[in-house]
DNA sequence: CATGAATGAGAGTTCATTCAT
DNA sequence: AATGAATGAACTCTCATTCAT
């Protein structure tokens, strides 16, 4: 819950802005947040070095507001899926989808929000402090005794275990779209043809998230 | 599939190797890839730079060399689990256990496998090309077919994807115990006694993956 | 002799002629000439770094422009001194005291003026060309001149090194009161309390000068 | 009191300590602190800036140890005065002597030791704390008690203010030898051929001193 | 083999000044 | 005349790597 931009940054265009955090986004994506550099995302947006620290008061300010971003895209997936009167798994097969979706749309999101949670970068994911984490875990509570009222649940299912086990499987599915790493990683546990296979993924993943929550019988 | 290191490395004492692994270790897991300093981390171990160099041709052939090491002390854990003539259940149950504990007592190991995941060190995770992914998914095949066979495991069970899964929760929860950020977020789902919550973890996690396996129903 | 300052500059009220020389005033004095930042003097004056330069050619005229308002001010108090028809030791007493006061008063501009003899910064002082010097030095020559046919200073004194010393007593005493360095100085000699003994430094420095001038005997 | 160097740089030739410590003296003298490059320096030492920054953690540390050189040269000056047994005036006409020939000697660390007390300064000077005005302050208070006790000054005299304005004559001459601003109002007071009036100055300065510490009559 | 001083490209950041509006 | 966004040269400092000893 941030702002780590200066208001100069609100004043310029939209096109401007979206050039801007574009060209940061790649280049964090593509080094790292201490091989990004700054006077290279400036030239790549058109803008000089200048103008840059007119924008964002440092290096740190802009990745923040990159990450800010993203969770606002995402906390716009979650609360769609949230305020939807669907059936628990409904809900979940929409959120697989959605974190399928997004990380292919925006791998590069994806694997800024993995790189912060390097050590190294403790500094940075400090000031995020679960912010999405809150959010998910909230919906995923009520989403699961909401089903377990109505017995699609298992009685004995522990719901803050299960919620942590389905939050797990949904990000290693958005990683899995997003970095080199875990695209390969995927390929070896589901087969090359991986990538093309989105469908029969969501549906097995479905199938096992059905099975852990009815739990076994 | 390594040897990253000097045939120099291993003319030296044990004793002088794990020191300058373990300095390295530190490091590497507390700054990350890029804000390690060889510098320091050859003085911490007590030696000279140009030992360093003697040893290692590269800050990035130490880093290998350390994953490498990960890497042997892993398979260990996953042959031990492969050759035991247990049911899936116990298996997989020791396999979560040894996640936890190798990840409580190597966090570092773990926050070094995580931040090579990272698109900018790419050029260092490619060296590794799946060489733990390849093991433990030919683990899970294993133990999945032969539970299939004896009819513990769903027959509608996609075998692939069960792995990618299980392998994510796996994942995951082997990150819980390492790094400050997914730390935080386990005590978010789980609540602020989630460290001292092992066992439950465990248990719970358990049912989740014994329903998974044997589908709703 | 300057007029550093633009036409633009006559022509805004003397309200925010005072508030932009204030603001630059206090940078200057707390920053340095080179560590002060013109755009955070133009903010701190309420006014547009467009509408600063409208008003100064560039930094140096600006801080110029403060140094000739403080020679101004200085040039009064000299210049009230040298009207009255006072005994020598009274006139100097009247210039010691003009001395501590106005370095209590306006500390800043005497450390703009102590920053200025810096040779960092010559292509500035060579801009002022001994101005005040100029004014004090012919004070003194007239003044001890005057004494000296009164008999009131010894026949032997060399009125020119006389003046000297005169002027560096002064000047010391100046800078005494205004930079923290010259202050903690001060209280190494003077002791802790020094700073609320101005009374006694003043009689106790009229009771060297006078020494000074009568010669010993 | 300090050490604001290295270990590394002890370990160095003296002859590259003289060059790397002269260097950075002329520019510094030259340019002030802020105007100060210290990759100029490097350059001008004939090392790199890797090797510098070996020596000297920062900027900050390379000037205080020019400053702490400079204290050491005048600290054997006036230890060389206190000890000798010598009458009060020819003590200090030793000092004023001392402070002309420094000053003329080594121009650019007195107007290094200026420059420091620029308030944009004072986080350097404030760790300097008064280490020569405590030396200096304490061999003027011996002295004039000495003299006292002899008769050599008059009665009445305040020792810490004559201390105070004994050092302020002593200040200013050194001063007056070194930057150019002040060089400059030399002449203004003693006339355009005051550099080469040394001993005139010495002579008269001395005649001024004896009076005022004699007191008037 | 071991040492560690030396290297220097490259990083993030600042700020006096310009100029289109 | 006033504005303030934009500029980009310049600065301090870091660190992987080399190599003479």
């Amino acid at each position: 819950m941030g702002k780590h931009f200066k208001e100069a940054f609100k004043k310029i265009s939209e096109e401007k802005q979206t050039r801007i955090l574009d060209a940061a986004t790649a280049e964090f994506a593509a080094k790292g947040f201490p091989g990004a550099n700054i006077n290279r995302i400036a030239q790549k947006a058109g803008i000089s070095i200048g103008a840059m620290y007119n924008y964002f008061g440092s290096k740190d300010d802009l990745i923040l507001t990159i990450v800010d971003r993203a969770h606002a895209l995402l906390e716009g997936v979650i609360n769609e899926v949230a305020q939807a009167e669907d059936d628990i798994f409904d809900s979940i097969e929409k959120l697989l989808r959605a974190a399928q979706s997004y990380s292919k749309q925006y791998p590069e999101l994806t694997q800024i929000y993995l790189d912060m949670t390097s050590e190294g970068l403790s500094h940075l994911s400090r000031q995020l402090s679960g912010q999405m984490e809150t959010i998910s875990s909230r919906l995923y509570r009520v989403l699961i005794e909401k089903a377990a009222a109505t017995g699609q649940v298992a009685s004995g299912v522990d719901i803050r275990v299960a919620s942590f086990c389905l939050d797990n499987l949904i990000m290693m599915l958005q990683y899995s779209y997003a970095s080199d790493y875990f695209k390969e990683r995927m390929k070896i546990f589901i087969g090359p043809e991986a990538a093309r296979d989105d469908e029969r993924i969501i549906q097995e993943m479905m199938r096992f998230i059905r099975g852990a929550f009815r739990g076994g019988q």
